[in-house]
Order: C-alpha cells, then structure tokens, then sequence
RNA sequence: CGCGGGGUGGAGCAGUCCGGUAGCUCGUUGGGCUCAUAACCCAAAGGUCGGGGGUUCAAAUCCCCCCCCCGCAACCA
C-alpha cells in the first residue's frame, strides 16, 4: 500500500513561522505515522517561488530572484531539518525539469480540452500593490495602503472554466464524503461551490517573473494555477509516466484552511479538466493562534518554531501541536502553557517514568529484565491503547493517538504504586514478581514510545534505545512493534532524564520575551545562550543525544 | 437579517454530528509512597455546561429567540 501526501508549498517571501511549521510538523506525524503502519509513504514538501511578492522581496534586497529563491530554500530546508520532518522530496517551481514541463502540459491540457479562453480582466489597479483592488477596498477612490489613486486598466488574461465544473465536483463531493475533512470544511466549500462557481483567471499579461503560458509567450501561468500543480510535477507528471503512475493521485493533501478551497475546488476543477484522477482527500487544519490572536508580521507576534527548537530539542514542541490542538480545529500557543505541558507530560509523566523504570531495573537487576509468560493487567491496557492509538491516526484525529499513547504511559505509573516494587525488591522470595512487574512496564514503556515515534521521533528512539533496541526507525513496524512481547529479555540502560523539569521562576522558556517583541529585521543567529536556564542545557543534550538515530531529511526512515 | 468561530468548576480545553451518572490538563486541600526529575499514587473541594423558551421519560448535546467575545484590507498556514 502506498501513500502520498503532500503539505502546501509556502511562499519565501519570509521565512517559516509557527503556523507554517504547525502544518509541516502535523503532516509529517501524518507521515511518519503511515510508515510506522507499513505503508509505502511518500511525503512531499516544497517552495512556492513564483509571486510578485517573491520577485520583490527579492529586487529589495538587489538580488536575482531566482538567487534570493536558492538562498531561501536553504532556510526552509535549515528550518525543517531541524524540526526533524522527513520528508521525502521537495519540491520548487522554478524547478525547470520537473515544475516546468508539468505546469506547461496541464495548461495545453485544460486548453485542449476547452477550458481555457482568451479575455480580459479590467479593473483598478494599484501600482504600488502590484494588484487589482476591489471597488469596496478602495479609501475615497485612493488605495488603502499606498493613499495613490490606482489606474483603470484592462489586462489580457486567459481564463480557467472553473463554472463548467460545479456540478462534476458536487457530484464528486457526494460520491466521496472524506474528499474534505474535517466536516466543517467539507460544508463550506459545498456552500461556496453551491453558490456557483466563475470563470477564473489562470494568466498574467506582462511578467517575466514566472512560467511562460504555453499558447501566448507574452503571459505567465498565474501563480495559484503553477502552485497547485507541483503536487503532480514533483512525482513525474510530464517527465517520468513510471514514477507519476506510481505515486498519482495523492492521498492527502495538508493544508491550511484558508486555502482549502484552491484545493477542493479550483485544483480537482484542473485534474478533471486534464484528464487526470483527483486526490483522495484534502484536509484543512486549524490556525495556531499566539496568546489568542493571530500571528502576523504587522502585528509582530511571529512564534519562531526555532525558540523551542534550539533549547529542548524539536519533540516538546511537535508533541505540544499534535497533542494539545485537536486537529482541523484552531489552537493557541503560549509559552506558559508550553512550558506546562513540557512539566507535566514529558518530565513528570514520561520521562519521569522511564528514569523510575530504568533505575529499578539497574537497582534490583542490573538491568536485565526478563519476559514472563503471562501477561496481567497491564498488557491488557496497552493492547487498548494500541486500538484507541491507531483509531484516532487513521482518521488524523492527532490529538487522540497523542492522548492514547500517554493513557498508556499513565497507566504504568499507576502499575508501579499499585505493586510497589520496591517492596518486593526487600525479600528474595519475591523475585519472579518483581521481575514480571519490571518487565510489564518495560514492556509498557516500550510500546508507548513506539506510538509516539511518529511524533517525537528522536526522543522515542531514544528510550527505545535504553530498553535495549536501537533499531533505526525505518526498520519498526506498529504491527510486529506495538505489540505485548511474552518472550525475550531486555537490557535496561538507566542514562538519566530525559526532560529536566523546568523549575521557572516565570519561565525558562525566555525566549518568549524576544518573540513577543515586534519583528526585529531579521536575526537568524540562535538565541543566546546566555539566556538558558540551567536545565536547558540538559535537555537540549538529551535530544541531540538520539540524533543520528534521527534520520535527516530525504533519507525516509 | 453579512460570513465564520467561540461562550463548559480558579485557568486552559474535550465532549455537541449518533440526547441518558459532565471528562481531561494545570492549580487548590488532605492523605499515601519513596523506585524516580520536590516527581508518582489516592481522595476531596469546586460547574444553574452564556440567558430564555420548546421537543422529550431524559438536553451541554435536538429546535426557536436573545446576549456577549474573537476574526473577516494586505503580508500571512
């Protein structure tokens, strides 16, 4: 079984924040989940480069734009290196082997096919915005923004029949309930589409800066049209019939849910126009909002992913998005809940509970932990996890599979009141019980972190490998992995915490002042270290410690 | 009649589609334990589920009305 899923190509007029990170990070829980399952995934990321917005950011800073674009792409691909995403390809359209080739065939495609004609697009246009402005937006007659009066002109266009498709996609909604999700999603574009659909634009008359129309060299395709299209060009549309065979159509497109409907309407509105099958679904998460209100670049809230990641390592965070957000609904950041969280489910719960187990097994056994035949209460408890885990991922309800997985982790801290080991440990005659106690929970520890592999890929490896295996991840499986083992034996290695508490008087987490701060222009050393809290170090050590366990990006574990 | 999201114990949230003892995390109080990262376990206090009306044997959940909060120019997931 295959599986190929995709996030949206962001625009690299700025680099990465919060929320563009929450979509990689969730999908690439989504990704790594999939593997974990057995199927062959096949995970796609990437760059949108050809905006205006692009091509002036780029002129600012007196560079060439494909230039100022390459250079990009090393700070996304920084960024998400150390976010630990896996993706397995990435993407850029100004790819001229593979995005090119792709973008050019689907629009003859669609103009073959009829659905694409010549007109013209007028309307007031504003010089300094670069863009046509609505009638309503306009302030007394004068541009908003640059207080100009903007210019009536008539541009040549070629338009997209996107009206010829409401019905196909109404029909296609029906046919396939899950094309959208979550619900909420899935009833506002079936509102929108039920409104009825116009023809829209898919060129730009004028612009050197993007990718020549096929049948009129004075145009470039429009940027959405080129941007939804990489999905197709990045696994062989038009270059390689054996690899596009392979891996079309998608499985699932991540995206946010501002741009759901580019995905559910105007995209699957160009597949079918081509000729070509439509993804399976499209999935429109939430906003991740800082301190209730949304980030943006005026307001100079922008969360640098980079904050959390450089001081405890990328897996406190990716659990927090995953497991604190019900996914496909919005959430909020905050460094006090952040740093709560961290407390409580990673020092106090799970890491907590790998010290404890570890360190009883060094104590009582030297480690060497033994299997038992039958199996008790716990197992019964972990098999449910298990259930509830894979229920809640398959359907990426992500916060559930977290929740399951830390059910679980719960459940042995309550196994060790309940036996007291440390009893038991008092009296040679009980050491068969202790030894099924110590080994019940090695195995509950065992099968937790390998639930939470897809979302703290390099901490889990990292327990697993105090519990005696240190397969990479690419070699787990959930079904041979997540199950209760009644032979073998293990050696537990007691290696210290893995998540110091955070003992903050109103935050180790400090960084949060700098980022609160409007945006400054630009600083991409790492915060100073200066400003770490004496646990910090630790548990940054910590991490690090699992990484070449980690696999880098592109070597799809 | 603009659109959408939300209003659940002190804080932050889940549950609402498929009505039936209101659940989770943090915090508070009391107790237990000592293997462990002052962590862990147990117990308790604390809620008219925004307000009103309706349907029902039964409503946070379904129907109607009202109130309040947040987004909806652009960059932006």
């Amino acid at each position: 079984m295959k599986f190929f899923l995709t996030t949206a190509i962001d625009f690299v007029n700025s680099k990465p924040h919060l929320g563009t990170a929450y979509e990689k990070i969730t999908a690439d829980v989504i990704a790594r989940y999939r593997r974990l399952a057995g199927f062959e995934t096949h995970f796609l990321m990437g760059n949108d480069e050809h905006s205006q917005n692009v091509f002036k950011k780029a002129a600012e800073q007196g560079k060439e734009p494909l230039a100022y674009c390459d250079e990009m792409e090393g700070v996304f691909r920084d960024v998400w290196k150390r976010l630990d995403l896996s993706f397995d390809d990435f993407i850029r359209t100004t790819d001229r082997k593979r995005h090119f080739p792709a973008v050019q065939k689907m629009a003859q495609a669609c103009l073959d096919n009829g659905d694409i004609y010549e007109g013209a697009y007028e309307g007031w246009y504003c010089e300094g915005c670069e863009s046509f402005k609505p009638e309503k937006d306009l302030v007394e007659g004068l541009c908003p923004i640059h207080k100009t009066k903007p210019q009536w002109i008539k541009e040549k266009n070629w338009f997209f029949r996107l009206s010829k498709y409401q019905q196909p996609l109404l029909k296609h909604y029906a046919d396939h309930p899950s094309f959208i999700e979550p619900e909420i999603r899935r009833n506002e574009i079936l509102r929108l589409v039920e409104g009825g659909l116009e023809d829209i634009s898919m060129s730009r008359a004028g612009q050197s800066w993007g990718i020549p129309v096929p049948f009129d060299p004075t145009s470039v395709v429009y940027v959405w049209f080129d941007a939804l299209i990489n999905y197709a060009a990045a696994v062989g549309y038009a270059w390689d019939d054996e690899q596009f065979a392979k891996w079309w159509p998608a499985n699932l497109h991540v995206v946010g849910k501002d741009i759901t409907r580019f995905h559910c309407v105007i995209w699957p509105a160009m597949l079918m126009s081509a000729g070509l099958p439509l993804p399976q679904q499209v999935f429109g998460h939430g906003w991740v909002y800082f301190k209730g209100e949304r980030m943006s670049k005026t307001m100079g809230n922008i969360v640098d992913p980079l904050d959390a990641a450089n001081k405890f390592g990328p897996d406190p965070l990716r659990l927090y998005l995953t497991k604190e957000i019900p996914y496909g609904g919005d959430g909020d950041f905050t460094w006090e809940r952040f740093e709560e969280k961290y407390n409580a489910d990673l020092a106090n719960n799970l890491g907590n509970l790998v010290n404890r187990v570890a360190s009883m097994s060094e104590r009582y056994q030297q480690g060497r932990v033994r299997s038992q035949a039958t199996s008790g209460a716990l197992a019964a408890f972990a098999d449910r996890a298990v259930h509830d885990y894979r229920a809640g991922m398959q359907v990426h309800a992500l916060h559930e599979g977290a929740a399951a997985a830390f059910g679980l982790i719960s459940a042995a801290n309550n196994f060790i009141a309940e036996k007291e080991p440390w009893k038991l440990a008092k009296s040679p005659d009980n050491a068969a019980e202790l030894n099924g106690v110590l080994w019940d929970l090695s195995e509950a520890v065992r099968i937790a972190a390998t639930l939470l592999l897809p979302i703290m890929p390099a901490s889990s490896s990292e327990i697993l490998r105090r519990l005696g295996d240190d397969r990479p991840i690419r070699d787990r499986r959930l079904e041979s992995d997540a199950s209760w083992r009644t032979s073998g034996e293990k050696q537990i290695l007691n290696a210290g915490a893995l998540w110091p508490r955070i003992e903050a008087e109103k935050g180790a987490v400090h960084v949060s002042e700098e980022s609160q701060k409007p945006a400054e222009p630009v600083t991409q050393a790492p915060p100073p270290a200066a400003t770490a809290p004496a646990p910090a170090p630790a548990a940054a050590a910590a991490a690090p410690a699992a990484a070449p366990a980690a696999p880098a990006p592109h070597t799809n574990d």
